[in-house]
DNA sequence: ATAAAAATACCCCATATGCGTAATTGAATT
DNA sequence: AATTCAATTACGCATATGGGGTATTTTTAT
């Protein structure tokens, strides 16, 4: 399996940066460039007649972009992998990328062997990042440090997360149902929500637990 | 500022396995290992006195484990960058840690160039993560195949999630709000919820919009 | 020391919410 | 053709919830 030769399609709308892709991969043992694609919807219609095993997508492309292109494509080729090769590095292009399905992101300025060396650790069962995207990744676990939220107030969030009820919230922390409420309509101020399931979004979507 | 040598402390109840990594960071230009420590509890004494640039950290320690330890010195030195190295790779382990502040994760087969070559790339602004690793990390953004809920079921959920009440999704999807109750009533049963709130935290926890 | 923020607690009130139950339609599957 | 299931509509009831205030005590910060 490992002395296969890894496919490799290419949707990238830069001709020229296309044909040197293409070389580069073509012109590597191992690797076989076996699809090329200038759109989305051209990819669309010719990547699931013969799946490659590894995509490179770009993001900026003529009409459909990249990202929503993996959406598509993944429900009909789930075993592909799609690797985005782009120019963006900005945090919404990073992790739509990502809940669209891609498995690795990587900067266009990438030198031609990492670039190979990601896509062999793609289909090794890696997920190439380049270092930039990969730290924008880990940080979007770490705790929001500048939570508007007291100490009190966020143990009373992560309850609400939790389904608890004021009177159980208020069993639990050993305060009156009313001080509850009084905490959470704190809470929904400093949120600027006005509904649990609101704050208990926002609250995680902002890392704030 | 690249030529200046990066300060390494590790945090590792083996002594062999202490002394060993000591030895090659110690024997790398560039690289020096200012502190070793055996538990975290000493780790917490001592880095703030003399902040490294990087923490090798175990997980596995005898009393406090090394999530728990980087929760609580990130608080105190939050300019230096922790690095996982451990044998544990399940999810609990890998996302709690980057959850507690960890910006990388290397499992413990990790091959001393490397090793040297993460802890620069971390101190240049990356997350260096194993393949596996990695994968997981990505993984974690990706959609629910198995989303347990329909199409309708999912655009209410959704918009339960942006706070909208039975009237205004009732409106949005052109249905009567009876018809909502019913969709969110359905909604609950599935994910065996009982509440607006839990809803939204298990849905967005599960990657279900 | 003194002001600000947090935590505590209470009131009223309109309504949104959760729960039980039931029936109809249309699409999909067998 | 039969049958299941999703989607839809509907009603009543008890209560949890959100919005509006007010007030005291304790911490924290300046």
């Amino acid at each position: 399996m490992s002395d296969t030769i890894i496919k490799v399609a290419i949707v990238e709308d830069d001709s020229e940066i296309r044909q040197l892709l293409s070389l580069i991969i073509d012109g590597s043992p191992g690797f076989e460039c076996s699809q090329t694609y200038s759109n989305c919807e051209d990819a669309i219609s010719g990547i699931p007649k013969n799946p490659p095993d590894v995509v490179l997508m770009d993001i900026d492309l003529p009409k459909m972009n990249g990202i929503e292109g993996i959406r598509i494509l993944k429900e009909t080729v789930s075993k592909t992998d799609f690797l985005m090769l782009t120019i963006k590095e900005d945090d919404e292009s990073v992790f739509e990328s990502l809940c669209a399905g891609a498995t690795g992101y990587l900067v266009k300025d990438i030198p031609p062997v990492k670039l190979l060396n990601s896509i062999k650790d793609v289909v090794e069962g890696g997920s190439p990042m380049s270092a930039g995207i990969a730290r924008k990744v880990t940080s979007s676990f770490h705790k929001n440090t500048e939570s508007p939220l007291s100490a009190r107030e966020t143990e009373v969030l992560k309850r609400l997360c939790d389904g608890e009820n004021y009177k159980t919230i208020a069993d639990a922390i050993f305060v009156s149902g009313n001080t509850v409420r009084a905490h959470i309509k704190n809470i929904y101020k400093k949120l600027q929500v006005n509904s649990r399931a609101e704050a208990v979004a926002k609250a995680i979507n902002k890392n704030l637990l």
